[in-house]
DNA sequence: AAACATTTGTCCGTATGTATA
DNA sequence: ATATACATACGGACAAATGTT
């Protein structure tokens, strides 16, 4: 019996893995609101579990910045400052642009139309207004770039750094236009042309961007 | 009684974060070897606390990415691949660029002095031939520069990495040279200069440049 | 193939420490 | 200032899963 490739680790997994999984998409999605208490039983009574695995998802979200924790006193989730995309762009950028660079010099073709059906997808959802679906397939986009570089150090960075932008455009509205998709389609075409240096400058730009949106945005939804 | 300004928490620290500082030291010093067994049980005795802060502590190791986890298998030290150094430098390159960068915008001239007096002393201690004194030197200075950036996603990120520079270090041997000195004599004029730009640029090519000593260091103390 | 030995994962009771009355 | 209430930190025992004989 064939079983798929890549489907090695269907691991049941474990108590702690839920707990963790599970408490972070209720922090992302707001779920749980920011600096909302946690406590460890009652949450281990939600989640059906003991209090031990939600202790160790506490605090691996505690390292990843979604917890708040004060010894012996409380454990919350943590504020969000609107403001901090201004702040976890400029670094994810760059580290998304030193993985196009890399990449460039050894991205395939067929990996290369691979990227482009991928981005005709993302474009069909930001023009169906399918915003939620849209940011998932631009993960994977730049998700693809990553792997490509083969460096692990940059990929758990950026896959952190991930998780927090999606909690930061969600709680401040901001949804990608379509200008993404076509700065997707000019780093294609710089792959082909192996300009890394062009892919980077691209790669850059296409997530400062999101800095104006918040910005343009942030005028009209605060109060003067 | 007088009490040190910036002594404000000297909280006997709890087991946990004693076992993660005794093990991790031990990790980037060798003393636990790349892909030696961590029992937790025989730990928790080496270190006299039950098994619970222990396991937390290897979690956050885990993370960090210094000890590997099997779930149901085995925990241990991970393995080393000196080249990894290859790796990490080039997003730690870019993270400290843009954090210089940043920094240029708002150092004083205070502020540039203190980096100039630490900067003397580094050079002291690389003519010395003080290499570990050294070592401690240079995070200090990029680490104030990183601290000026006021941007918790870049600091912990950069703090990470260079915990596994470290490491990666003292298992190639790399020792550091009198060029990183006339570097951080550079970035500070450009800092005076206001000049962000070259500043970056010379961060990377200071942090790049332990790739060529990488490489020349490999040549000598690899068989042929 | 089945039972064993070892290690990890989980549970829950207790103690310690902090903040409040 | 003392005491009280609460949440967290830790401990030790049990259960489950894995690899081995």
């Amino acid at each position: 019996m064939p079983i798929p490739a890549g489907f090695s680790t269907p691991h049941r997994l474990s108590a702690k893995q839920r707990a963790f999984q599970q408490l972070q998409e209720w922090i992302i999605d707001g779920t749980l609101r920011p600096g909302e208490k946690l406590n460890d039983g009652e949450l281990a009574g939600a989640l059906g579990v003991s209090r031990t695995p939600v202790r160790e998802a506490l605090q691996l979200l505690n390292v990843e910045g979604f917890v708040e924790m004060n010894p012996g006193v409380s454990t919350q989730v943590t504020e969000i400052d609107g403001a901090d995309i201004v702040k976890i762009l400029p670094p994810l950028a760059a580290l998304q642009a030193l993985a196009a660079e890399i990449a460039a010099a050894r991205i395939s073709s067929g990996q290369i139309e691979a990227l482009r059906r991928l981005n005709l997808e993302f474009g069909e959802a930001l023009d169906k207004g399918d915003y939620p679906y849209a940011l998932k397939l631009d993960e994977e986009f730049h998700g693809a770039v990553i792997e490509l570089t083969d460096n692990s150090y940059i990929a758990s960075t950026v896959s952190m750094f991930q998780a927090h932008v999606r909690r930061l455009f969600f709680y401040n509205s901001i949804v990608l236009t379509r200008d993404s998709a076509d700065d997707h389609e000019r780093i294609l075409n710089a792959f082909e042309r192996r300009d890394g240096a062009e892919a980077a400058r691209i790669v850059r730009s296409n997530w400062l961007r999101s800095i104006d949106l918040y910005y343009a945005n942030a005028r009209h939804t605060q109060a003067p």
